[in-house]
RNA sequence: GGCUAGGUGGCAGAAUGGUCAUGCAGCGGCCUGCAAAGCCGUCUAUGCCGGUUCGAUUCCGACCCUAGCCUCCA
């Protein structure tokens, strides 16, 4: 049984979709204005995993993940650059799904962009507008009025009165409510705008995801997530929107992963203190950073340094190492990993344990293998790549993937001056030689060389074999 | 100030009203010419103070500390 931590009730319940064998599901995706950064392809790949997740359970998912391709920073950056919003939103679109496929998140059913639901937007504030939970601002921008919706607060946990007493809530004159937030925003000259009843505007960055998640997954349905940071006033104001619109409970279970740090600080565009994908991925395989990501529950933090990817490197390896000279075999009868596997990502996604798991279940095929019992190194293999690709691991070769240098978990040798592999042939030959004259002093010369430049020997009963450390 | 989530071994990170995963690192052994890989064994932990209990790391309360949100942010 699956049960999941709702951020609307603040504990694990258990799950029950709205419609039999079918889950659907919306995620909060990018605003396209820069490259994705680490904190981004963390909430990306928690999503991705439990999307899979369901889909392992037998569910049929219908996984939206929006983009944002309208909104100040976008219109602020383009002009930054000189640069039209289309062609700027359009370059960063192309960039998110380079690093998304790299990491293994798969793309989703619909991902829908703002701009091209702006009818569905508009329909839905005008509904807004007609129930009383909308009006048409002084400034002329349409706002949202939250003291029309007497449940404001509940999925942030917090009260009106709290709010307003917050200190760094600026007061506008032209709200009614300092808390009001805008539905849709009046144009200035030379700003991108669609024409709508209240004139050429724009969005505000909440309605477009209440109107693309109930355009594309219906009033109400199982399942939203996004990070931590959007609790509130994202999806406070989305739940307040969607319900009043629709007068449905919109959403049954909200989910919220947590930060990626870097030195105990939220890792943010407004600190700086970020690192993008595509600027870490040359020197990290990919697939460490999504194991380094699983290494934690996805409500906890994570603190992104190297220390921890080198960890996740290292746990990686070894169960590459022991799916090394393994032919998987076609079908296999699920033992106690899988079932330990599978009571740990029912636990709320807890891909922790469920990654211990995956460790044990490599120690016990190590065992076999090292006994010469071929069917059943197989029989293991084959469990252990099944439940790697639920998580979205294990999918390369074991010797690609050894052979694959890290320069993190490589010696401090820079890509220039690291050896050809044709060059490190040689060496081991040249040291197979020696070792077979006994002359052992050249023999450990020559690893010792080698080692230098982080390649690793195995001599093994066939020969030996090498790869980068 | 309000609200939320946390504080577990050298590090990372699970779990639990009584026996505290897993990986890395360390130590001992097997294997090896020696190593590596692998296997076996093994050391170190539950922020602080009270309470409930036969027994709490786990439940309750206070305190201290950390992070986050309260403004754009995955």
């Amino acid at each position: 049984m699956l049960t999941i931590y709702n951020t609307l009730t603040g504990r694990k319940e258990p799950f029950r979709e709205l419609v039999a064998g079918r889950v659907g599901m919306y995620v909060c995706g990018m605003t396209v204005y820069d490259h994705i950064h680490v904190g981004h392809a963390r909430s990306q790949i928690a999503f991705d995993v439990v999307r899979r997740w369901l889909q392992a359970c037998g569910y049929q998912v219908n996984y939206v993940r929006n983009i944002t391709d309208i909104d100040d920073k976008i219109i602020n950056r383009a002009r930054e650059l000189g640069e039209m919003v289309e062609a700027l939103t359009a370059r960063h679109i192309e960039s998110m799904n380079e690093d998304f496929a790299a990491l293994g998140i798969r793309p989703a059913d619909h991902e829908p962009r703002a701009t091209r639901f702006i009818p569905e937007i508009v329909a839905m504030i005008s509904t807004l507008i007609a129930k009383g939970n909308a009006y048409v601002g002084e400034s002329g921008d349409v706002l949202y009025s939250v003291s029309s919706f007497k449940a404001y607060g509940q999925l942030s946990g917090r009260k009106l009165a709290d709010l307003r007493a917050g200190s760094r809530v600026e007061v506008d004159e032209k709200k009614r409510d300092p808390l009001d937030f805008v539905l849709w925003k009046r144009a200035k000259p030379g700003e991108p705008s669609w024409d709508s009843p209240w004139g050429l505007g724009r969005p505000g960055w909440h309605i477009e995801c209440s109107a693309m998640a109930v355009a594309l997954l219906g009033d109400s349905f199982d399942i939203h997530g996004g990070g931590m940071d959007l609790k509130f006033p994202h999806h406070e104001n989305e739940l307040a929107q969607s319900c009043a619109a629709c007068d449905t409970p919109f959403v049954q279970v909200w989910m919220h992963n947590g930060f990626v740090r870097v030195n105990d600080e939220k890792m943010s565009k407004s600190l700086g203190n970020f690192f993008t994908v595509r600027e870490v991925l040359p020197r990290l395989r990919p697939e460490v950073l999504r194991a380094f990501v699983l290494a934690s529950h996805y409500r906890g933090p994570i603190n992104y340094g190297e220390d921890n990817l080198r960890q996740a490197d290292a746990a990686l390896q070894r169960l590459y190492l022991a799916l090394r000279d393994v032919l998987p075999a076609a079908g296999y009868e699920p033992g106690e990993a899988t079932r330990r596997f599978t009571e740990a990502m029912n636990d709320d996604f807890s891909t922790p344990e469920a990654l211990a798991a995956m460790q044990s279940l490599a120690r016990e095929l190590n065992v076999v293998k090292a006994a010469g019992d071929g069917p059943a190194a197989s029989a293991y293999a084959a469990e252990l790549r099944t439940l790697g690709a639920i998580l979205g691991l294990l999918g390369e070769r074991p010797e690609v993937w050894l052979a694959t240098h890290s320069e993190l978990t490589g010696a401090a040798e820079s890509a220039a001056g690291r050896p050809e592999p044709a060059e490190i042939d040689r060496l081991v030959a040249a040291r197979t030689k020696s070792r077979r004259t006994r002359n052992f002093a050249e023999s450990d010369r020559i690893r010792d060389e080698l080692a230098g430049h982080g390649v690793v020997l195995e001599d093994g009963p066939t020969g030996t074999s090498w790869r980068w450390q």
